[in-house]
DNA sequence: TCTGGGGTCCTAGGACCC
DNA sequence: TCTGGGGTCCTAGGACCC
């Protein structure tokens, strides 16, 4: 048997992080709202109860959420990503190869516990709840796929008690029997229904499929997924984080941009957070996209959307560049007059591809790059770190920012503001 | 009328994930 | 009125090469 994986996930991250410094949600129901308070992104079981869906409109469901007295938060991803780096520094003094597969979840190797394992879980949990005050579930098995459904199964059956260890074939096979197809990890709506269409409705039923008929029903990737299913390792631990290949900015607009000058505000505004983003890592970028389009979600109003690309020669981080690299594709993408073309664009973006290591990047044969470029872009970001973001912006991202986000409902910066930090009176 | 074969690379779009 | 954001991987098909 190959050595046992174990997923550590938080339960509902987001509400779980809210709770750990407000004390007053705890056991109300309460979600958490996407961009813009447009979505609900993470719901706490009351709220789960009540019927509340992942990624349910909030204008859909203000009704009972105002009917329940459902506490809704907008999102605080400065506060989860912490939080996040919190419960990942206690996991890993339990193993010496972890991958944090994502804000929330975490693949540990337990191989070398051998009866202790279980006992370890156990205590990772205990850990993870001391140190940060996040409830978590633990799935242990041979594969990724089956942790994830091990995960799952300790989440909602109570009978596991928060950790469920599928090394043990009778567990595995228990689950399996159980659970529908379109929760494994992997299969989603298009390949669930292809696998209804076949008859094949529990996971155990998509174990036994033959493979040439998982190949033929979603490509070697379903395939993949029958053999994990089967205990055979296919995808192993990332224990080294893998280069990005591409970084995105994106924001839906708090209101319409209806004139050219409005979009370009916002999209300087991604682009300079895109570029912010390169420097952190030590990535340029060879290629840059920007995009706006209307509302999808009104096709009975007139639809534009446009998405122009270019290449960043030579390949760069630096905001001067990507802002007037940005520029150019918005004014090719724009239609008719800039003050106003009868559209307006509730969303836009900035995508960077093809990115590589600032050190590896070609020097120019006959473009002496200015040194004093770097300097800046550097100052800038420590204006910016010290003094908070968006103390020092370019020009053409306006002061209005009619474009900003709405979060109306956002809880304080605990752990990155001084005068958020709650007061405790003895 | 007949019109090679085999390979690589790139891109767009689809599906999925959290 | 009001519907998130940021990623990955795979495939098919076209361009291009010898």
């Amino acid at each position: 048997m190959a050595d046992p994986i174990a997923l550590i996930d938080c339960n509902n991250f987001y509400v779980s992080c809210e709770r750990v410094f407000d004390r007053r949600l705890i056991g109300v129901p309460v979600i958490v709202l996407s961009n813009n308070d447009g979505c609900a992104i993470a719901r706490s079981e009351e709220a789960k109860a009540l019927g509340i869906k992942m990624g349910d409109p909030m204008f859909k469901i203000r009704d009972t959420v105002q009917r329940h007295g459902i506490r809704a938060l907008s999102s605080n991803y400065t506060l989860y990503g912490d939080m996040s780096r919190r419960v990942v520094d206690a996991v890993n003094e339990f193993s010496p190869s972890v991958e944090v597969y994502s804000i929330d979840e975490t693949f540990v190797d337990m191989s070398g516990f051998g009866g202790r394992m279980l006992r370890q879980a156990a205590d990772m949990r205990d850990c993870v709840r001391e140190r940060t005050g996040i409830p978590t579930c633990v799935g242990i098995a041979p594969t990724k796929t089956m942790a994830k459904l091990a995960n799952h199964a300790a989440k909602k059956n109570p009978v596991f008690g928060g950790i469920c260890d599928m090394t043990d074939e009778r567990v595995a096979a228990f689950c399996m029997n159980r659970i529908a197809v379109g929760e494994v990890w992997g299969v989603g709506r298009q390949t669930q229904a292809k696998l209804h269409a076949q008859g094949i409705n529990t996971v155990a039923q998509l174990r036994d499929m033959p493979f040439p008929l998982a190949r033929k029903i979603g490509s070697v990737v379903l395939e993949r997924t029958v053999a994990e299913l089967r205990g055979v390792r296919c995808m192993d631990l990332q224990d080294v984080e893998p280069q990005r290949k591409g970084t995105a900015v994106t924001r839906s607009a708090g209101e319409p941009m209806v004139t050219f000058d409005q979009l370009m505000q916002a999209v300087t505004a991604h682009a300079t957070r895109a570029a912010q983003k390169l420097r952190r890592h030590g990535l340029v970028a060879n290629q840059l996209t920007a995009f706006f389009h209307t509302n999808p979600h009104k096709p009975e109003r007139p639809q534009h959307s446009a998405s122009r690309s270019t290449d960043i020669s030579p390949p760069s981080n630096n905001t001067f560049a990507l802002v007037s690299s940005a520029r150019r594709c918005i004014e090719r993408g724009w239609k008719g007059d800039r003050g106003g073309n009868g559209h307006g664009y509730t969303k836009a973006g900035v995508i960077l591809e093809d990115l590589i290591a600032e050190q590896d990047a070609p020097k120019q044969l006959f473009e002496i790059e200015n040194p004093r470029s770097a300097q800046l872009m550097h100052a800038l970001d420590q204006v910016n770190d010290r003094f908070g973001k968006k103390t020092m912006v370019l020009a053409s991202e306006g002061f209005k920012r009619t474009w900003a986000t709405k979060a109306d409902f956002r809880s304080p910066r605990y752990t990155t503001r001084l005068s958020d930090l709650p007061v405790v009176r003895v």
